[in-house]
DNA sequence: TACGGATTTAACCAGATAGTTAAATTTTTT
DNA sequence: AAAAAATTTAACTATCTGGTTAAATCCGTA
């Protein structure tokens, strides 16, 4: 009863993952779900009632692999600037493993915020506790002051919008040329890192 | 015959913006415009014979809003720091007035690439000026050296990225306070230009 | 007033799509 | 082997939606 079942759902949950982030939820469809996981649109239904019950399951996933746990490094005992540097490898790592998912978030988020306001709550995700290490490091006079949520979103501007703008900057700074994209996704690391440090040690 | 057609097809385009923007192209519903702009869907389809093709009109607007002309002040005569200032000034200007351009223009550009590739070619938009002005101030030691794609790619991420991420920046850092979230995108503007300049002045 | 374009009305078509159903078949479990 | 669960088949429903059509009406202009 298992080995087959958690076999079938298993396909239709990577079929479903492929699907959902190329297409967003309005543009996928079941059948093209069913056919990528090799099985028909009943037993589809069978396993997931609907489209938007398989859609959740999907997101709820996809959410979970794009925002991979940071509190160990945050958290750890290691200087700042550290963490800020441990903290950028491990979002590129993610991002670059799975290039896709900034746009695909960003589409479904902008078409239902409350998507994602339900999984932060049922992960009790909390972001006070990040933000008072960043004000604490302030504090310790060991970067300069601003709004600690104003460092925190610079940083994950800079590792995701790339990502996330993908194939305007493909064109627009390397004529369509995807080698050339992906060589300067892979800089980024190093790139995110030497700016973001620069921008907040204190200079004498 | 004119004074008649030119307001209706305003009153078109308007709503049309206004629907696209909000649902994207999948999301759009031909009746919507229609009611929007105060018409019937015949009269929408007499005015722009298909779905496909009010699109298009409103997207080549939509992008012309988004990408604001920055050759005056990136070709003038004012130091290198100073232009970067100006250009996050303008485009942080654009932004606070539409902000959620981001969010669409990503959704249809990676929906279908090439209708930003088109645009860029009926444009005529040449990123090399943008790139060499960059370098050039890189070679006159007014800045710290780094590929000129990166530093380009920054600014505008840092930018524009919080305006796309606005439901989870929102909701993560501030609760969901809409107030809250206005004002942390209206310090945005000063916050990128500090940030951005402490990361590229040459330190000593 | 007569003409022509703008607009409405209202019904309709065709295709796509989520979801259902019931019966048959295959596979797994007992 | 019998029972139960998984899977297929294939047809079907209901709905939505882009787009069309034809006739009627409105309205400014020649």
């Amino acid at each position: 009863m298992n080995i087959q079942k958690d076999n079938t759902e298993d396909k239709i949950i990577e079929a479903a993952k492929e699907v959902f982030i190329k297409k967003g939820m309005d543009g996928a469809r079941m059948q093209e779900i069913a056919d990528e996981a090799g099985i028909n649109k009943a037993l589809l239904h069978y396993y997931f009632r609907s489209k938007e019950n398989l859609f959740d399951a999907i997101f709820e996933r996809v959410v979970r692999m794009a925002f991979p746990t940071i509190s160990q490094i945050l958290f750890s005992d290691i200087p700042f600037l550290a963490k800020v540097e441990s903290a950028i490898d491990t979002y590129l790592d993610v991002l670059m493993k799975h290039p896709y998912l900034p746009a695909f978030i960003l589409k479904e988020i902008n078409r239902d915020a409350s998507l994602f306001i339900n999984l932060i709550k049922k992960f009790g995700f909390d972001p006070q506790p990040v933000l008072k290490v960043i004000s604490d490091a302030m504090d310790r006079g060991e970067i300069v002051r601003m709004k600690p949520e104003h460092l925190m979103v610079n940083v994950i501007s800079l590792s995701v919008f790339p990502f996330a703008a993908r194939p305007i900057i493909r064109y627009v700074a390397f004529d369509g040329d995807e080698k050339a994209m992906k060589v300067f996704l892979a800089e980024r690391k190093q790139v995110v890192k030497e700016f973001v440090l620069r921008a907040i040690v204190i200079s004498h």
